[in-house]
DNA sequence: ATAAACCCCATACCATGGTATAAGGTCAAG
DNA sequence: CTTGACCTTATACCATGGTATGGGGTTTAT
């Protein structure tokens, strides 16, 4: 029924060869497996007569989603509460959508952050060019001076 | 010719008061002081006959320029490395400058791999919207297929 | 049957920017 | 001359997302 997702690599036992490393099938390495099952986001749905996790389509299916959600922003935490809502209920939904309107003004919050610090960065650059020679850099003078509340207040 | 900055607060020895926290100056709180002593970026100039650490004007003028320049987005490494290529020179402009512009284009990646994240969250919450009541959460389902290259791309 | 390649577990370590704690020494006021 | 508030040191801990190491068991290929 289950199947053995292809794991490790980080060989064990002494002197063996350590450098390798080999994926999931392609699809992860292991030790992050093992963290995510840690941070409670991951559990294999079985164990083989040795003891060996067992991955069936099912948990593939969730470190996908583990994965995508990462990429989008997402942290473990908060990853693990969207799997908590029960993946398949249509009454998640509402739920899910909120974390995502959530993460939404976070990243609408970041990338004002990062408008102003641009801003910023541009001006120095700029009061560099206009440096005369014997004058003492601009962007250090001015970093010493400038007031960044701005900067700041971008920030969540 | 020194004075001492107003430092701690986290009281030492038993049972005395930890609750209190005074800053230097109303300038910073004792321990970061510490730390970016211990990473190199300010030394006090001196120590009183009983060890104390002792600030002069200068020291002052560093801390500002730390503190500013963490607001900007720079990381205590980089800082570093701007107070080692000596403040006051003005042949040192150039270089940080060059720092000032590597920051830029950081700043600028950072942006556009938000900008893709802000794309692909703005779909989900849409896709949401159009769900019918019976389907499932198209924000995980959409997860869980969805191709991020171009978020991956964005990144730095 | 033996070695390589893989798995298990527990623990420690990495960077980042600090905060917390313990166990003391110093200093000024009362 | 004691008390409280401050300073010193060293070390451990926080979150975050893992990677590395050591010591051992299993499975597979030759």
């Amino acid at each position: 029924m289950g199947f053995i997702i292809q794991l490790s690599m980080r060989g064990g036992h002494g002197i063996h060869d350590r450098g390798t490393r080999r994926t999931c099938g392609g699809e992860c390495s292991d030790d992050p497996l093992r963290y995510y099952e840690r941070r409670g986001l991951l559990h294999p749905s079985g164990r083989s007569p040795a003891g060996y996790r067992i991955y069936n389509e099912e948990s593939l299916k969730r470190l996908r989603l583990i994965r995508r959600a990462k990429e989008i922003g997402f942290t473990l935490e908060e990853i693990r509460g969207l799997l908590d809502l029960n993946i398949g209920s249509a009454a998640a939904c509402t739920r899910v959508k909120e974390q995502a309107e959530r993460k939404l003004s976070d990243v609408e919050d970041k990338m004002k952050a990062l408008g102003s610090v641009k801003k910023v960065l541009k001006e120095l650059i700029k009061a560099c060019d206009r440096r005369r020679p014997t004058e003492e850099c601009p962007i250090l003078k001015t970093i010493e001076e400038e007031n960044l509340e701005s900067a700041k207040k971008g920030r969540r």
